[in-house]
DNA sequence: AAAGCATGTTTCC
DNA sequence: TGGAAACCCTGCTT
């Protein structure tokens, strides 16, 4: 971007300032990386063979030099206008242009972060530097400062809600009690039980068209870039929820003016948050996981995060994702490529069983949605895995249907009421439907080009299902004005969500409610946009 | 194997 | 006010 606005910028002086009288010439030997003598010797070449400069009108008593300095910039403009640049520029100007889209100052304030210590964990053996023995290991050299050591892990056990309380706000004490009284009301609320939204694809993108951003469902969430999100499922009240990059959880009751706008700020990690779902069976608990290497539990009637998993080093092997096998199992992906099976009734936080499904770090982490003794990994190894948990009697187990991918997946899901489909994000900008009717029998359905080329600043696409929908994925775009893209399964983009006001970033995370029309995507500063 | 590069948004000055 | 700096644990290329 800075190097094409230079450019931008030294083409306009050539066109127009007249700074040079040789600048078509000086073009080239620019490409020839500016050589002095090359140049001057052009430029009494020039001036010789100026003599045939006719005199125009109002170039009377002017020097032959600038009678053709003069002429040089009419010729060279017209080579601009022949090779069609300042059309070129205009379009370049209006294509880079940055939406007049004012961050939002709703939400969490700006200024310091409470400080609130935690008691921590006592570091481990590798941390204290010895062997698993206990003894004493060598010193090692210090090239960098490891981010575990900056931002050490929780300390192990429950968390209580008010101990991890972050919002900024002197008087958040009275607000903070009433906004957790209120999140014990929002478990009770009469949800509908599993009814499925039967609407046609017709329909729905109808109503898509009437859903809009508003100045009041825009709001920072989170300090940082989100790396997950969660949409509350209540029927009656609009509740949601972002992870962020060091171990924060922003909570946000978006139609409550409670604490910072509705916005309540907690850290129950101290990692990038991958993966949040709420409870399917239970909509007071929320799920969490994070490169901590932990899994919580949010429960709102305790006002507590629970611990439910940690792996036995804080950073050799950090947690990517999850997924529930059942009410009481969880499949845990870990960024080395292993995935861990985990009952959460047990009192240790250890997993049960240890595999090594990728030879990379898994991405996401899927259970089917039918038949819930297979599930789906998306790894940087390049392939997309089914496994049956059936089968896996080894700690190398093998897999029974491997999609492969030329390049890094950034995400892999089947489709949410059949698994019928799957569709998966990979890093050579495609989106990729594949179909089939059983495990290993899966075959790519379509292609379609996706510029997923979010870059280190920006948190990698997933393509998402609508969670009560077989037809609809949704996910951020790199496209201008920014949006939120929806795409069926022969991968057609058929809606795009956008907002001239209120959405100027890209929401790299997104997630729809399962029954309502709404939809919340998350941008990499921590905001919230909710569509609906 | 190690280093370099690219990408976008926000905040600061 | 515009422009620079900060962010930074990702994946690719040299």
């Amino acid at each position: 971007m800075i190097g094409l606005r230079k450019r931008d910028r030294s083409l306009s002086n050539d066109g127009k300032s007249g700074s040079s009288a040789y600048s078509g010439k000086r073009l080239k030997v620019e490409d020839t990386r500016g050589n002095e003598a090359e140049h001057r010797s052009l430029k009494t070449q020039e001036i010789r063979t100026a003599e045939d400069t006719e005199i125009l009108p109002g170039e009377e008593g002017l020097s032959e030099f600038e009678r053709r300095r003069l002429k040089n910039l009419r010729d060279n403009a017209k080579f601009f206008e022949e090779m069609g640049i300042f059309k070129a520029k205009d379009a370049f100007r209006e294509l880079s242009e940055k939406p007049k889209v004012k961050p939002t100052e709703r939400g969490l304030k700006r200024g310091a972060v409470k400080p609130e210590p935690l008691p921590r964990r006592a570091p481990s053996l590798r941390l204290q530097n010895k062997d698993p023995a206990g003894e004493e290991l060598p010193e090692r050299p210090t090239i960098f400062v490891e981010p575990t050591e900056e931002h050490p892990r929780k300390a192990s056990g429950p968390l209580t809600m008010c101990e991890t309380l972050k919002n900024a706000e002197e008087n958040t004490e009275t607000s903070h009690n009433n906004f957790l009284s209120s999140l014990k009301t929002l478990g009770e609320g009469k949800e509908k039980k599993s009814v499925k939204v039967e609407s046609s694809l017709e329909n729905f993108l109808k109503a898509c068209k009437r859903m809009k951003l508003h100045e009041d469902r825009v709001a920072k969430v989170v300090k940082d870039r989100i790396f997950s999100v969660a949409v509350h499922p209540s029927e009656t009240r609009v509740f949601v929820c972002a992870g962020d990059k060091w171990g924060k959880i922003g909570l946000w009751d978006v139609e409550s003016k409670e604490g910072d706008d509705g916005v309540f700020l907690y850290e129950p990690h101290s990692r990038p948050v991958n993966c949040m779902f709420f409870d399917p069976s239970n909509a007071s608990r929320l799920y969490s996981c994070s490169y901590d290497g932990t899994i919580r539990r949010c429960d709102f009637n305790k006002a507590v995060f629970d611990e439910l998993y940690a792996t036995p080093e804080e950073d050799s092997n950090r947690c990517s994702g999850f997924d529930f096998l059942d009410a009481s199992n969880l499949v845990v992906s870990h960024s080395d490529g292993d995935v861990g099976l985990v009952d959460i009734r047990t009192k240790g936080l250890a997993a049960e069983h240890m595999y090594q499904c990728h030879r990379k770090s898994v991405k996401t982490i899927n259970v089917h949605p039918v038949k819930k003794h297979y599930f789906l990994t998306g790894s940087t190894d390049g392939n997309a895995c089914i496994w049956d948990i059936r089968q896996m009697k080894d700690k190398k187990p093998v897999s029974v249907d491997t999609l492969p991918h030329g390049r890094n997946l950034s995400s892999a899901f089947f489709s949410p009421q059949t698994g019928k489909f799957i569709v998966t994000c990979c890093v050579d900008d495609r989106l990729r439907i594949f179909e089939g009717s059983t495990p290993g029998e899966y075959k790519q359905r379509c292609s379609t080009r996706h510029n997923n080329h979010t870059g280190r600043w920006l948190t990698p696409f997933r393509f998402m299902w609508h969670p009560s929908r077989e037809d609809v994925i949704v996910t951020g775009s790199m496209d201008r004005p920014r949006r939120i893209e929806l795409f069926d399964t022969s991968g057609h983009l058929i809606h795009t969500f956008t907002d001239g006001d209120y959405l100027g970033s890209v929401c790299s995370i997104n997630a729809f409610h399962p029954t309502r029309n709404i939809l919340v995507g998350a941008n990499s500063s921590g905001r919230l946009h909710v569509f609906m």
